[in-house]
RNA sequence: GGGCCGGUAGCUCAGUUAGGCAGAGCGUCUGACUCUUAAUCAGACGGUCGGGGGUUCAAUUCCCUCCCGGCCCGCCA
């Protein structure tokens, strides 16, 4: 059922350059009070992947929109950390980021917390105060990665201390009510439904079965009965106990509308997955029960991951630390700034495409781009502030991501820099500091080649010489190459067009010589270029390997 | 089965608001650079804009219909 008044998909029309000024222009129209207040929500179930990170970078344009705009904003960000583990997820990650498999950590404590909110969770790392506080800090670490400033709602806190109290009492003293908005939505709400879950005294876990409820005194008598999870079983204590309203848990479908009122939420995106089953019926329940304006909407679409989906419980994430050793930040916020209706693949394979892709953003904001057309130039020129921040006077000096691939091959910065130089892609009166900083990214795109191993993963094998079968004829060419070397000590054009000359003086076929070359040098079948690479290494080491002395 | 969103070059994506010659980058191919060897430069190839129908002088764009993919219509986020 879609109600239209609320369609959260008709808040992007596609009339800007950039969706966040079309969800900025909707929040304004729905004329809320400064502070603004943004949220985006995350349940600190595991690993925070990449695709989580949308809750948060998504509102966080709109809230510098926003900002621009002359509103006062808060983000928020609210960690679901009263929602019980439901089931164990397969890797689990360290503070730092450091993936790790369940098998790594006391997977039998966690196995006897199935049911238990994850602040009630002792952290498997032992680092912080619970297995929600881990994983919520993590997420923390993460925005903080990405330049974000956030606030963080444990939604734990907000039942301890009361603050959730007020809206669970009403929903509770008008149950029969609630259950008939939500069940519009749910076949399966039935008269016994109770739109609260108590946490038993007996074993911690989060139960659904209230018998009573007595909202003026605000508790709750339950029975702890089985609870199912997926295609699993959670069993339950049997324990009949009394619970107040702040031991335990509204369901999702109030809880994120009680949010919505407590913390007096303005904007709110998700993922397509709640468009049509938690949005319909929370801004309902909102609107009906609450007697509040629902947040503006916004609906995601999903990332997935070198084409398959994300998944913590399986395994298949990338963090916001794992890419940013792979890219700039800026990189990958400017992935965030793409249209929030398409699917997305981000590739690490192909991360290449994005950083060039990023990189000619930047040149057509100032406007270093032949042949733009107008709208890539009106994107670049409305976006492109947005995801620096501050915008330097200067175009930064990028190195082409590729390019920057290849010197990774060579673990010298002196010889990096030269040959970056040699190219041209290093201005002559570039600043120290500029250059450094565009070398950076060296250091990246060789991680980049290790961890997809890839065809820039090649490494100079310097301290021992590969073993190589050499004929006659080509160790008698070699032995000129070397003799040529040491007598000339040519430029890398000259050397490239002498080893194409030797190799024809001793009739050897040219790709056999450059393969016993890149088997010499690389230990590999291919490499870069070889004249111009072997000109730039130390002339003893070259001449040395040369004759495979050493 | 019903609903929502999406489908544009081999890949990653712009463009559709308001109908007006189908776009970029990467890849591929060819060529240049004394040189078949991945960094540079030039050029080319590459598309039924998911299919079909309709409206129109004109449709990737508007309408109808069908196909494919993801999601929702149980629980949970």
């Amino acid at each position: 059922m879609s109600d239209d008044e609320y369609d959260p998909h008709a808040t992007l029309t596609g009339d800007a350059v950039f969706w966040a000024d079309e969800a900025a222009d909707a929040v304004e129209a729905r004329g809320g009070d400064d502070p603004l207040v943004v949220k985006g929500g995350i349940s600190p179930s595991g690993v925070p992947h990449l695709g989580n990170m949308n809750e948060i970078m998504r509102g966080y344009y709109v809230a510098e929109v926003l900002r621009e705009r002359g509103h006062e904003v808060r983000q928020l960000f609210t960690a679901d950390d009263r929602d019980p583990l439901r089931g164990l997820p397969r890797k689990l990650a360290d503070l730092d980021g450091k993936i790790v498999d369940l098998g790594d950590v006391n997977a039998g404590a966690l196995g006897r917390n199935l049911g238990h909110p994850y602040t009630d969770i002792p952290d498997p790392f032992g680092c912080c105060d619970s297995y929600g506080a881990h994983f919520s800090n993590l997420i923390e670490r993460s925005a903080d990665r990405l330049g974000v400033d956030v606030e963080t709602v444990s939604n734990t806190e907000l039942y301890e201390s009361g603050e959730f109290e007020a809206v669970t009492r009403d929903l509770l003293a008008s149950a029969d009510e609630a259950r008939d908005v939500l069940g519009k939505y749910q076949d399966k709400v039935d008269e016994s439904y109770v739109p609260f879950n108590p946490i038993c005294e007996n074993c911690g876990k989060v139960t659904e079965t209230v018998t009573a409820i007595d909202a003026e005194a605000g508790t709750v008598d339950y029975e702890c009965t089985d609870m199912d999870a997926g295609d699993q079983t959670i069993e339950g204590c049997g324990h009949a106990g009394t619970a107040t309203l702040r031991e335990g848990k509204l369901p999702w479908r109030f809880e994120w509308p009680a949010q919505w009122q407590v913390l007096g939420v303005d904007f709110e995106p998700f993922g397509k997955d709640h468009a049509e089953g938690s949005w319909p019926s929370g801004s309902d329940i909102a609107a009906t029960l609450l007697g509040i304006e629902p947040p503006t909407p916004m609906v995601y679409e999903w990332f997935t991951l070198d084409g398959d989906p994300f998944s913590s419980s399986a395994g298949n994430v990338v963090l916001v630390s794992d890419v940013l050793e792979l890219v700039e930040r800026d990189v990958l916020r400017y992935f965030f700034t793409k249209d929030p209706k398409r699917a997305r693949d981000f590739s690490i394979e192909r991360i290449d495409l994005l950083v060039d892709e990023f990189d000619r953003f930047e040149r057509l904001y100032y406007g270093d781009v032949e042949d733009a057309s107008e709208r890539e130039i009106e994107r670049a020129e409305r976006i492109y502030p947005f995801v620096v921040g501050d915008v330097p006077d200067e175009r930064p000096i990028r190195l082409p991501y590729t390019f920057a691939a290849v010197l990774g091959m060579t673990e010298d910065p002196a010889l990096r820099e030269e040959i970056a130089r040699r190219e041209g892609h290093i201005p002559e009166g570039a600043s120290e500091e500029a250059v450094a900083a565009a070398l950076e990214r060296v250091e990246r795109a060789r991680e980049w080649a290790e961890r997809t191993d890839n065809q820039y993963n090649y490494r100079i094998e310097r301290r021992t010489m590969p073993a190589v079968d050499v004929d006659e004829e080509t160790a008698a060419a070699l032995d000129d190459l070397a003799a040529f070397i040491e007598d000339e000590e040519p430029d890398g054009e000259t050397l490239q067009g002498e080893v194409y000359e030797t190799a024809k003086r001793h009739d050897i076929d040219i790709g056999d010589f450059f393969a016993t070359g890149y088997r010499l040098f690389f230990d590999e079948e291919q490499g870069p270029k070889l004249g111009q690479f072997l000109a730039d290494l130390d002339r003893e080491f070259v001449v040395t390997r040369l004759r495979r002395e050493k």
